[in-house]
DNA sequence: CTGAAAGCGCTTACAG
DNA sequence: CTGAAAGCGCTTACAG
């Protein structure tokens, strides 16, 4: 495996030299920085990626982490999804993912870990619940860090977040346009930011036409199917004619649950879903919802944590992706 | 951040020791190794894992390369169920996982970044293609690595798999137990090892019975619900009253092509699937299949490298994983 | 524009 | 059982 000292013997030039001409500093000439160069291609020659976060450099490796159990990790195309966004990004910006799933019992472990790993440039959080201790430690320490989705801290922190708030809102109020009187919600769990803000989105959609919030018309899912069912069966004695669902997984259980209950989509009940996973083309009928752009929301992600480890200090990035409302069969 | 220095001043003895106590290194009086430990416990000090890599130890990272584009990735519950239990088991012995998703784009850096990187004590690469540079690459380097899946290649390379011949040859035999007497196949890929595998357990069960194989009852798939669909279509004509495909995916695809054409399943046309993804509980009828122990594959390659980057050299680790029919209503 | 030197935080012979 | 020293492969002031 050819080092420094190699290429440095080989282009007649110093250590210095040769890690200026790696890391791009202008004060090199330019015979010179040619002349490493081919030296470093010749020998193909690539830093020790330890050594450099060692020496004060970096490392070009981000950390993920993404804190869901196996259930939602292959239930829910969100995740897979999130995490091709994300490595595409790296690819393209010659940077390694280091990946943290975390499962409960080693949570604990798994912060220290990520502190003092002292082999990542920066993390990048997925989806936490809001008052999760690793986001209170991360605050603490140094390690740059940008979250997706959202956090309601007032702190400095960084993040990426489609706008739940508005999509939501302007779904409902879609549905309130097409003439729907009583809109249900199934919302998120108000432990996350998304399940708060996309239910805050149908209440703002209510507000906005003088409409008061039926508690009756309110059932409290966790974004699975199964939540999605359940939620539905208790809905549906309250006569609602459209239900919006907090993500199409709680959509397809409703769906479900309507169609057990003999009531007709979108005849009956107009529902809308969010996230539009790849199943919810396939409905029956096909499922109106809100469009994720969940690849570039992982993109993205990379992008503002690339910005914030080059210029930290910098004020905090909090950046919303907009969303689509993708109108099928189902409202 | 507490560094080894300190929790040597700290514990009053060297650094040498400290790292002695770190290591388990039996060279350390008990008397020592308590006081250094409490002292490690009550900083909260954690080694640096690039300063520990390239002193020349281990970084207590292993690597994971899983060359597959996004479709296959969110389509195919296997690869979010396998990290799941790779990361588990990572996990459970302390370790973190780099992740690697190929994209084709990247491929030639990657395999350059995974090589010389220097933050990685081994690697496990799943589904590779059989002729992929990535492994005659890693078979001249000294990372150690385990395959999933196993490696047609004489050389001395590490694996762990399901049994697919064997399993795929059991699933046939059992479709022709039950009376079956046109058994077709719908295959995997044959640039992949369980693409070659499966369809070799197919031939392997008709030769047991003396029976020829057709070679108009043998379709090319790509494990693909697409693909398993347009194998079934171009399968039809020739009157199958079974069929055999090589992954579930492509079941479900040959399910549809079968009902489009009117075929009654299992009555017309019996159908094995291979893999037992979470929807072939749930297909109409649902589905036979071939059950693969898919997280257990994962847990057993962090396994199989552990030990192997422990005492290289031994002899190759060859696993291979039993796997299980699961009958269900389709054959 | 370039090089010599110190240092990042560890591990590992070596000597005792 | 323990410590002093060298070294892993880089980066980064510092001096020129």
């Amino acid at each position: 495996m050819p080092t420094i000292e190699e290429v440095a013997k080989l282009s007649h030039v110093s250590r210095s030299t040769v890690s200026r001409v790696i890391n791009d500093d202008p004060n090199v000439n330019a015979g010179t920085r040619q002349r490493v160069k081919t030296v470093i291609q010749a020998i193909n020659f690539q830093p020790n990626r330890a050594a450099r976060r060692l020496a004060g450099g970096r490392a070009r490796v981000l950390g993920l982490v993404v804190p869901v159990g196996v259930v939602r990790l292959f239930t829910d195309p969100y995740f897979p999804l999130l995490i091709q966004g994300i490595t595409s990004a790296c690819n393209a910006n010659d940077l390694s993912v280091m990946l943290w799933l975390a499962e409960p019992e080693y949570e604990r472990r798994m912060i220290g870990q990520i502190f003092q790993i002292g082999l990542i440039d920066g993390l990048i959080i997925s989806s936490m619940l809001i008052d999760d201790p690793v986001i209170q430690a991360l605050m603490c320490g140094n390690l740059p860090f940008v979250l997706i989705g959202r956090h309601p801290s007032d702190g400095p922190t960084n993040y990426v977040d489609a706008d739940n708030l508005n999509s939501a809102k302007d779904a409902v109020t879609y549905l309130l346009r097409r003439g729907r009187q009583r809109v249900a919600a199934i919302s998120g769990p108000q432990t996350m930011v998304a399940g708060l803000d996309r239910l805050e989105g149908y209440l703002a959609a209510l507000r906005e036409r003088a409409l008061t919030a039926d508690p009756d018309l309110i059932a409290n899912g966790d974004f699975t199917e199964k939540g999605g069912y359940e939620a539905a069966q208790q809905l549906i004695p309250h006569k609602p004619d459209a239900i919006f669902a907090s993500s199409d997984a709680m959509a397809i259980g409703a769906l479900r649950a309507l169609r057990e209950a003999g009531v007709k989509v979108p005849d009956d009940v107009a529902l809308v879903g969010f996230d539009d996973i790849p199943q919810a083309a396939h409905t029956e009928p096909p499922l109106t919802t809100v469009r994720q752009p969940i690849q570039r929301l992982g993109g993205t992600a990379v992008e503002a944590l690339i910005d914030l480890i080059e210029s930290p200090g910098s004020t905090p990035r909090r950046i919303v992706l907009p969303t689509e409302l993708v109108i099928r069969a189902s409202a």
